[in-house]
DNA sequence: ACAATCTGCTTAAACGCTTGATCAAAAATG
DNA sequence: CATTTTTGATCAAGCGTTTAAGCAGATTGT
């Protein structure tokens, strides 16, 4: 609760200097204000460009040039001190080290941070309990306007106490029983785009590899896909879809299954399932996308874009998800509705899908 | 140079409030000590738990009682005010979205950053100059403690002026002509644990895919590998090296090539490369490690684990270049010799690499 | 020519906290 | 018992800003 767990005490140690130590005093707006001649109420003006200020053209000028001379920058600790509340918006982040996710989170909540003049503070837990509650408290501590709660996979989660006593929005999961603003990418949209992808092309008996873990992922894909068939005029056939684990290991495992099914295209729950399911394929000496159509979910750049043909998938909107985040931690967007918006995953084609061959043979 | 640039006007929608405003006035020190019967001096003291303060058994305990019932936070924009300096230490990175690297210089650096009581202000720049310029006077104008620089993939650098401003060392790049702190990885290190992965199974005829593009990490590793190869006593031959650009396409289409060689191992400049070269080689049949061993370098998490075999390769030190950029930034550790400290490169064995069969045959 | 208004700038209080200087009372000392 | 020391706490200045209020001098209106 108070700052002697949070922040321990510097263990700098003394025998050692810093390699290029800051000789010079940061130049302050006394400073300033003395070159200039005048008060520091003046300078404080013309440095903020105060709307409604009077400031001659003269000493505005004598100002601007004495600031330029002695590189005078302005202390946003004092700023924010008077202000009340910093420009510091929180992010707590579970997995930034282990995927590339939430780099794009991090990405997009900076982007849109910015544009409102807020900056970000980063905290990064690992999924480590007493981490996160450390990093909550430094970033209330720091007077943030505000907690943007990142995970790293689409979850339901609970939300740490500490939270409240701030704003904060769900970024990538949420509360099932509460109405925590939150945003989220919509799974059944998804899972739709996806199926369309091989729908588009033809494709009628269509596999649907799914994950063996309980997620919002597992249920919403299935839905999307189930909706894409049904759309399409196509049965759903149960024995289309089955789990594995989504990993490279369960795409691959997942091969001889598939075969059995007589499909011409499959969707994976992500890409790195795609990416064993290809080798899988390959092995047995068939060919992507003539013998087999798939397409991922995620669009893992490194993978993705890369495979032997390059994937086609449906993008999870890392990016929009951080900058949604914020728009709704600083009201700039309101959620209609629900409080958890979900985001739209836009499908991206690539080479993995044909048309359906079986269908032009039969409709020639 | 002001803030007026750096830092844009919030343009928050008033008639949207936040979805959970915040009632209630934060509580301050202040009301501590009302609440407490006793100055804000004494709460400040037993707050900071000071040694040398002489507090009464009772008076503390009340002290702490009050805050916890008023459910207090200090307050560290005042802290970092009233101290001169603040607690942040700057990261900026040029592409925190694009790759997972960067997430791994984070973490190290936060993990080392909040031992000393640090916290990290993280700024990306996807390589964008202005946005790199905004993000370096934003960490200036909030006092960091310092600044750590860093690149996605090892590189010369130069150093953006403002950051003279203050203390920085740049992580896992460099500036050639200056004697700036860095933190880099030993690419030549690595390179020879790489071939010595090789090396100890047996292998003679050892291939070298390099990359195309100039970087310290092509020549480095080339220089590890033909380190590793007079260490065992093996002759270079420059015909086992070729080059390629650095991706699954890249070492797909180094297959032919390879096959030409008559090797029995090969060291890919990266896993990507890797990946590629499995694919080139398991289209004409052949097995990996049985017909040929491969290594990578760069152990991608996403990748090298679940490749098929697990492939073999070298760690780049993300987490450690961010610990250790951290640690020289404020003095806990001090650069022998060369003001660019480089960091191991530590192998990590896993099923891509077997002995090498016609070495057997040879000597039964 | 006198008040009213405007212009350009300064004063001073406040933001929440730290810390060296102080001080009264209690305890230890001679 | 008078003095010194110790204990437990308070005072007040200051950190670098912002900003409402104030105040001369110049300009305008009548």
């Amino acid at each position: 609760m108070t700052s002697e767990k949070s922040l321990k005490e510097p263990e700098v140690n003394p025998s050692h200097p810093p390699a290029t130590p800051r000789t010079s005093h940061p130049v302050t707006m006394r400073e300033v204000a003395e070159g200039a001649g005048v008060s520091v109420a003046t300078v404080s003006l013309v440095v903020n460009n105060k709307k409604d200020a009077r400031i001659g053209a003269g000493t505005r000028k004598r100002v601007l040039d004495t600031i330029r001379e002695l590189g005078y920058r302005p202390n946003a600790l004092a700023k924010n001190l008077v202000s009340g509340s910093s420009r510091f918006i929180g992010l707590v982040a579970d997995a930034i080290a282990t995927t590339p996710f939430a780099g794009q989170i991090i990405h997009g909540a900076q982007d849109e941070a910015w544009k409102h003049g807020f900056v970000l503070l980063v905290a990064n837990t690992e999924g480590d309990e007493p981490v996160e509650k450390d990093a909550i408290s430094m970033m209330l501590e720091h007077k943030v306007r505000g907690i943007l709660y990142s995970t790293w996979f689409h979850r339901p989660t609970e939300i740490p106490a500490a939270l409240q006593e701030t704003d904060f929005v769900l970024v990538n999961c949420f509360s099932p029983d509460s109405d925590a603003l939150a945003v989220v990418p919509d799974e059944v949209h998804g899972g739709r785009e996806a199926t369309d992808i091989l729908v588009r092309k033809g494709h009628r008996r269509i596999a649907f590899i799914n994950a063996t873990i309980p997620a919002p992922a597992k249920d919403g894909r299935l839905q999307g896909y189930r909706d894409a068939l049904e759309a399409a005029g196509i049965a759903f056939d149960p024995h289309l879809v089955f789990d594995a684990y989504p990993d490279q290991e369960g795409g691959y495992g997942a091969v001889e299954e598939l075969l059995k099914r007589d499909v011409t295209a499959v969707f994976c729950y992500n890409d790195r399932m795609a990416m064993g399911l290809y080798d899988g394929l390959k092995q047995r000496g068939l060919s992507i996308p003539d013998d087999m159509a798939v397409v991922g979910f995620d669009n893992q750049e490194v993978i993705a874009a890369h495979m032997r043909p390059p994937l086609s998938t449906v993008a999870l909107p890392h990016y929009e998800l951080g900058a949604a985040g914020v728009r709704l931690l600083l009201g700039v967007d309101e959620p209609a509705g629900s409080p958890v918006v979900k985001l739209e995953c836009p499908p991206v084609e690539r080479d993995s899908v044909g048309p359906n061959t079986l269908t032009r043979s039969r409709f020639p």
